[in-house]
DNA sequence: CTGAAAGCGCTTACAG
DNA sequence: CTGAAAGCGCTTACAG
């Protein structure tokens, strides 16, 4: 690859003068500038960014640091990322971790290293102290779909709201018996759906029933043995929310193998509307989550971050989740009382 | 961040020393090491990995250029490609192109100023001769999943054997009029698997009816309209074989909407095994592909063109693809015959 | 508007 | 085994 050496020499001028040519910041005569470009052309000639990051200080890339690419809420936020990345020239480094906080110790290192600008993360749990010091120092960094706490951006969902919404739903549609199959209550966006699920049965007056609740699933399996566990406990609900969308198909898979119709005999409910719960039969009801969305907002706020010389306050964005009403809820007994 | 000088000065030596003692490819004495290591402990310091790579003219990353992360296809690939990188050392950076050209050239030219030290590809199509330009360079690069031609370094699924596979299976089971719903034929793998179903209906004596075949469908939408076009052409086949899940998926839901069943009225055959389909239903007959080691294996062989020194014979890894029976596929009416 | 020089933070051939 | 020096390929303050 041609250096600014060479370029300089076909061109007649000084390394400097091809760079500020280049660079467009300083002034350049029309016709010094008419001979850079023209060398560049001949020599095919592409600034080492290695070279020029290490002057700057600056790589013009960012980190991204997230469980895993196969969880499929992860791609649509990724796409978001890359998406502004290459609007503002950024190239954005991949990094699973598997929730594992040694791992995820290890690609900050790593990151930090090659000068990343910027890390966004989507693998807080309550353990990563560690990110509270890189913001500390700092550090430009948000926080994407699951949140730490107020001194930290972060993009998120609300997700009070979006399990309250669900459960009303559920409610309006005449259904009373509402179990619940959520994920762990170490994350914070379950522990929310949770509340939002409460504060809607409360609202319409039905009492609370733990017997109807799983909490800690994770997968579409793990919806599965819920739904048979909840009629272990001698439970029979006409409607099942699963907060997210694997755990309502595994539940809607255990209502079909005991010969029960969904929904006429149980209405189902998931949360996310990934890529393919439309496909589902009979396609699944639930609240979709603006992943893209979110994806490109933290992106956004992260190069904000990245260009902004003094502490800026940190901002929580909240972004809404919307009711996709198909087939797999229909109406339940109470609704033509 | 701590530089190379000041744990040289903390350490009471020079930075070349503290570069040495670091590397471990030089002898230095055991004294000297551990002054060096206790300096680099207490400033907590991390060697700049833009001034190393400017120095030894790499940058320990690899790019990866795909269509779209959102393809379901690429996730369990790129996390066999980031688990690798892991491995050696190497970082990775994701672009998405859209299958557009220029935007491919794009991200080429964009990595290679940052000096990556090779690129997976899966974007290939027959335009993108500026692939074989960076390999008669002699910069690494290996195709995955899509193929491009003999001098290049691909690792690919055996697409012939697998479209073979899923429709011998299908005549086996008693199948005779069994429909294609296949991708674009400007896909080599949509082109094999298309010659391996015809192979597989003329080892069985069963002619071929071209009515019975749709090209060129994209997603589960085009899935969906394929089946509607197929029995618009007056053609009622036993079995569909759909080349990839979404496809299939596609397919099942119109059978559906016509009031008749899969398996009985029309069993369906898929192509992938998405980590969905294993969900739908009924569950999906389909012939996996190995996506995840297909990622492993692209990327060890990216790892070793990079430390070759000299020009090595490219290699076309081909991986079996494995026939996953679900409950989509039954008996066909020649079954018992 | 332009050039020569210094420097970003490393590594490594050279000399001792 | 260790240090001083040169150099990777840029950018930018300094001087003119």
């Amino acid at each position: 690859m041609a250096t600014i050496k060479e370029v300089a020499e076909k061109a007649g001028v000084s390394p400097s003068t091809v760079s500020r040519a280049l660079s467009g910041k300083v002034a350049v005569s029309p016709e010094t500038k008419e001979k850079v470009l023209r060398a560049v052309k001949e020599l095919n000639y592409q600034p080492n960014a290695l070279a020029k990051g290490l002057k700057e200080g600056r790589s013009k890339t960012i980190g991204l640091i997230i469980p895993n690419v196969r969880n499929l809420v992860f791609p649509p936020a990724i796409r978001g990322i890359t998406d502004v990345a290459k609007k503002y020239g950024y190239t954005v480094v991949l990094c699973n971790t598997d929730e594992d906080l040694e791992t995820e110790k290890f690609y900050v290192e790593s990151l930090r290293r090659r000068l990343v600008d910027g890390l966004i993360f989507s693998t807080a749990t309550q353990a990563s102290t560690h990110i509270l010091e890189l913001k500390k120092q700092g550090f430009p960094v948000v926080l994407l779909i699951r949140h730490l706490n107020e001194e930290i951006d972060a993009v998120i969902m609300d997700n009070f709201k979006g399990g309250y919404e669900a459960t009303k739903f559920l409610i309006q549609r005449g259904y009373r018996r509402i179990a619940l199959v959520n994920g762990t209550l170490e994350l914070e966006l379950y522990r929310q759906r949770f509340e939002g699920y409460r504060a809607a049965l409360a609202e319409a007056g039905i009492p609370y029933d733990e017997g109807l609740v799983v909490h800690g699933t994770k997968g579409w399996e793990d919806g599965y043995k819920a739904m048979y566990e909840i009629w272990g406990r001698g439970r029979k609900p006409d409607a099942v929310f699963g907060t997210s969308d694997p755990k309502a198909l595994g539940v809607m898979k255990a209502i079909k193998e005991q010969g029960l119709k969904v929904p006429d005999d149980v209405a189902v409910m998931g949360y996310d509307n990934l890529d393919m719960s439309e496909l589902t039969d009979p396609p699944l009801t639930t609240m979709a989550q603006p992943f893209y969305e979110a994806g490109v907002r933290a992106a956004e706020r992260l190069v904000k971050l990245i260009n902004s010389k003094r502490k800026v306050r940190p901002v929580i964005e909240k972004l809404e989740t919307t009711l996709l009403i198909r087939q797999s809820v229909g109406f339940g007994p109470a609704y033509y009382k």
